[in-house]
DNA sequence: TGTACATCAGTGAACGCGCGTTCACTGATGTAC
DNA sequence: TGTACATCAGTGAACGCGCGTTCACTGATGTAC
């Protein structure tokens, strides 16, 4: 039971696994998922094919422990985004959503893994959304620490739209249905969100990754001029439909 | 000059071309573009695959062809939604957004090469730009008709948000820089829309298809319950961020 | 209307490629006595 | 501390696969006289 001290082996293999997913992920980056190949990350690394499934047993394997990678890097970008950017949600709305953005066109090939068209035959197993889930809930966080913030300090005015009791077109009571998933996720969490707030915050974290794939493959060219000031537009108005306002460091 | 009628041979071509493309169509709509493959397509069609090289000149130009057969095709459907909605912005626009989610779903393998991760090694030339914007177009006519009902109907009053001069959150002068490019398109269409409006335009469009990438990738599982109902609710809410109401038949 | 030649659709074999995965092997590292 | 055996990382050859593309060919269709 007491843990002994690591073999030479045990320690040569964990190095070897983190050179195999390292050269694994520099190839992920700008090559996409569909390209990438065990046989050509076994010969960046200096391998002979075979020796890869040493470490992983099949391709499907080391995509997993990619997607795994990924997600948690994208978290933690995200959550050190968040912690760094003081306590004003609009502050941190706009630091979260910068950090995606950051991140994603850093790594194309992994934001296609992660948020693009699956790979064929591949399905992601469960063990990935745990790690997938951690930008997301940072999103939430910020949204229900706003509007903690804003119901406190003016109770009835100035809570934007969702101080309201009635959402403004929607048929009168199919929202919960709607995502009454997301609600029983939240409370898992520990979190709460109005159910209107929360339609608003799924539908802005979708327009977040939504904008960051459109300008990634190409969709905007000949309507968007510049990414990050576009970028910056579209995040201040989902700030707003959110009931907050954003603001830029 | 005279077009005189066309031969066997010429009748035979064009019927056989149609086939290798139904064909590529039917392969690609359940496998996915990077999937695709032309000796499968050959296959299908009962040729042998040098064959194809006939009909075109290498796989980039089967996957161009399927391309702007695709664009046109939910271009189609989206206009005919639009033209049968009756003259109302509000079900004109619930009837487009349902008409591209519709044909998004039945169509998951074109939807992931209109708009999921570029494939590998393949950039789409310039003639796939035209028949890509009909569906774009067709949302953008209906935000600037509802602009203009609103306008001459109630001039300063219930005209929304964009009502206003100045645009809620975003610092002033700089939406018109990062959607230049958007501006001078509309232009070329014979369109306009004030800065703020187009904005919001661009914004709903990519939500829309981002929901709808998100729901067929997988990105809702555990949050939305519901994806048609999810949908209708996201779609009233970008009407009302465009200033008008949603109205559901 | 009939013949001679040109065009062109489709065939079948072949090319070279890179892939994921298996397997018997070797040599180094670790363990038990 | 030394020896005998077990474990396991990495090798190299091989498997079967499907791919895009080329090429010389055949036979049918079209055209010119």
């Amino acid at each position: 039971m007491a843990d002994r001290a690591p073999t030479a082996r045990e320690l040569a293999r964990e190095s070897v696994h983190a050179s195999i997913l390292a050269a694994a992920r520099a190839r992920l980056t700008d090559e996409g998922p569909t390209q990438l190949s065990l046989r050509a990350v076994a010969r960046d690394v200096g391998m002979v094919s075979s020796a890869v499934y040493r470490y992983f047993p099949s391709r499907d394997d080391l995509l997993t422990a990619l997607l795994i990678a990924d997600y948690d890097e994208l978290g933690a970008a995200v959550e050190a985004a968040d912690a760094a950017a003081g306590p004003r949600a609009g502050a941190r709305w706009v630091a979260v959503c910068r950090a995606i953005r950051t991140w994603s066109l850093a790594h194309p090939g992994d934001f296609a893994l992660l948020f693009g068209s699956p790979v064929p035959g591949y399905a992601a197993p469960r063990e990935t959304v745990e790690p997938a889930s951690r930008t997301t809930l940072t999103i939430v966080r910020v949204v229900a620490d706003a509007q903690g913030a804003s119901a406190s300090a003016s109770p009835s005015a100035s809570a934007g739209r969702h101080g309201s009791p009635v959402p403004p077109t929607a048929a009168p009571g199919v929202v919960g249905a709607a995502v009454a998933d997301g609600v029983a996720s939240l409370h898992a969490f520990g979190l709460d969100l109005p159910e209107e707030l929360l339609l608003r915050t799924l539908m802005a974290w979708t327009t977040v990754f939504g904008v960051i794939s459109f300008e990634l493959f190409g969709h905007y060219v000949g309507s968007v001029s510049d990414g990050a000031a576009y970028f910056d537009e579209v995040i201040a108005r989902l700030a707003d439909d959110l009931g907050f306002a954003a603001e830029f460091g």
